[in-house]
DNA sequence: GCATAAACGAGACGGTACGTCCAGTCTTGTC
DNA sequence: GACAAGACTGGACGTACCGTCTCGTTTATGC
């Protein structure tokens, strides 16, 4: 994952250890929490030597975003026939992961670790925020072909219109589940919906 | 705030201290970052000893929700004349506020905190959450006197329609700046107020 | 015991505070040992603030010297017939003391810290070992008087003696029961008084 | 001294640091005292982190009392060719480490400790007292030797008068130095070592 | 009998050290 | 050369006491 063929002399690193590692430092997530996982207890429960950690991730910010960015790889966005009830769908998926206590803790910890380390910010930026994209993405051209929205050819203009979409649903979400700590139920994310689709329906915003 | 006059012997609590201790505590996040800010020293940046400390807050998360809950409430909402002119301006208030590197490190950091820890979470809502939610109930009200917005009669309506347009700026102005790490510059600004604006005007959500 | 009668106005001092206070040393001597002994657990015990205390003592040490002081003032010297059988009597009453968990934890720490403190040592000295070398000199008239040693006319001779029997056998059985940590028992007390009998009718030493 | 092989993976724990700390422990009783000297200045002084120290000893008594033991050792007692003349050398060597501040201090304060803890007394016992031992069992076998003292064939009397001897001897001497607070000069030594010479051959205690 | 003034209880204060925990590094021997 | 083990330095943790202070309250006198 990180340097797959970086020379050829010596033993090779374990595949299995990275996998391990994740695995172990998501288990610690949900029993400790952000502040109370370390890297010693990660390095006990993957079986590995600390120096094994050491050697693959900087800290436990880089550690925690690659094993919380697995997870969000799982959110997949099936057709349910129309823009809305696709938007419905994710909103609830992307609800129902935040109620995982992994990514609810960990999730606003390394962000707010990134405000003072650039690579982090990187970092999330390309495990996280750019993989998820790919749903808007996909939502958006399932309603261009069901004519729910228009073809934008300036692809710039596409691009910032996904951008904001992303922000809007993921900022709208995690605000409502993890700041205002209200539940994220059908109803809710139904009236969310539908001030979405207005928004989206709007001569200028589509 | 704490108790003023739970009984009467003693020597009473310094009141300057309480003060000393906030601002020290935003001077450390600015320098150090959430990660790196310590009690102890908070405790020296104050003039004031470690004991005073824990005597008040039970620990750093409750410190820094206090510190930075003063920094929100200078959030103010003039009248710009249009509900989208009140809209774009407290969004961009509210930006500044988040580049401002005590409330980005921290806000993030106590709501990861506030995941495992039911007492901060209400602390997050009442110091913060609570507090600013006047600024949407202001703007509406004053869109209402404008004609720009129906009265809404039921009031449980209304006080969810406020928990949702609260959760949609402030979520999603959070996730620009924090999660994707993108500008919120005006033209941005424009383009998600012209998204709300069509949302709050269609029927269902007004 | 301190100031009775320093000025004439104000509030007296409690004659009943200094006993309390002096009792729940020991006390708390007993529970905890020296080391774990607190100034403020002292005060609790004897329903008393902490001012109180400082006001009449200047710290742990001196405080412990004058509640320790009262108990060996209750060592007593009969007369047992003869100066070998006064002798057994006292070594034991003496390591009778020592078993007691305030004289043993309390004594040699206080002897510790006045190695390092000359007022200490002072006071140690006029509050314990002047105040013990009565029970010499008493046991040593009751032998001249039995004819069993003979009189000495240099005064300064005498005082040197009596102070080389005090360390004598304050010291041994001292060193028998704190340091060697073996018991003084009625075997042993004979033996020892047998050496010290013929040590002292021996020509040069008496 | 502590576990030197126990198992055989992971780094081997330092031999220099060992020597380290022990010294660093003496300069620190001789300029701060036993009450004053603390595990935190002990490791800075000898260039070591806390947590190192704490591995290796319990507390400040055990490392205190290690520390102190390797002073004792440096008690020896050459052949001055005559009892009286042995007894009178050793004590005035005895009297002379008890001069040094760092035994001074921490001897008694040990001492106190150990009242409350039986592994210390133990420790104490072990690393001290039994040591030292040897410099009466010489001194007797030499006096044998000359003719000065008969010898005792029962092993367990010339173990208990063994013992009597080492407590009248170090007991009195540390009596003398630190309670009393005098003078440990030649002329009291000589008064002393006459009046346990009288006491040696007096028929009973041989 | 009423002012004066010291002693009192309560408990907050600035400090210091505690003993523990974790970070991240280093040093072994083994694979 | 990667690895498990575990000792290493360094530093923050939250707690416990220290001895001082600042309150409001109590209790003797002496005017």
């Amino acid at each position: 994952m990180r340097n797959p063929s970086p020379g050829r002399t010596g033993r090779p690193r374990s595949a299995a250890a990275d996998a391990a590692i994740l695995a172990a430092t998501r288990d610690a997530l949900v029993e400790l929490g952000w502040s109370k996982l370390t890297m010693g207890d990660v390095s006990a429960r993957a079986g590995v030597a600390k120096t094994t950690l050491y050697r693959r991730w900087a800290g436990k910010s880089e550690l925690v975003v690659d094993a919380v960015a697995e997870l969000f790889d799982s959110l997949e966005l099936p057709d349910r026939g129309s823009l809305e009830a696709d938007i419905e769908y994710v909103v609830l998926r992307f609800a129902e992961l935040l109620r995982r206590p992994e990514a609810r803790t960990a999730l606003m910890a390394v962000v707010s670790e990134s405000t003072r380390d650039e690579a982090l910010r990187d970092r999330i930026r390309s495990a996280i925020v750019d993989r998820q994209k790919r749903l808007v993405v996909l939502g958006r051209e399932r309603a261009q072909a069901r004519g729910e929205l228009p073809y934008e050819e300036d692809e710039f203009l596409a691009s910032r219109t996904t951008d904001l979409i992303f922000d809007v649903i993921a900022g709208t979400v995690v605000h409502r589940a993890l700041v205002s700590s209200e539940p994220v139920d059908e109803l809710w994310v139904a009236t969310f919906t539908a001030l979405l689709m207005h928004g989206l329906r709007g001569p200028a915003a589509a």
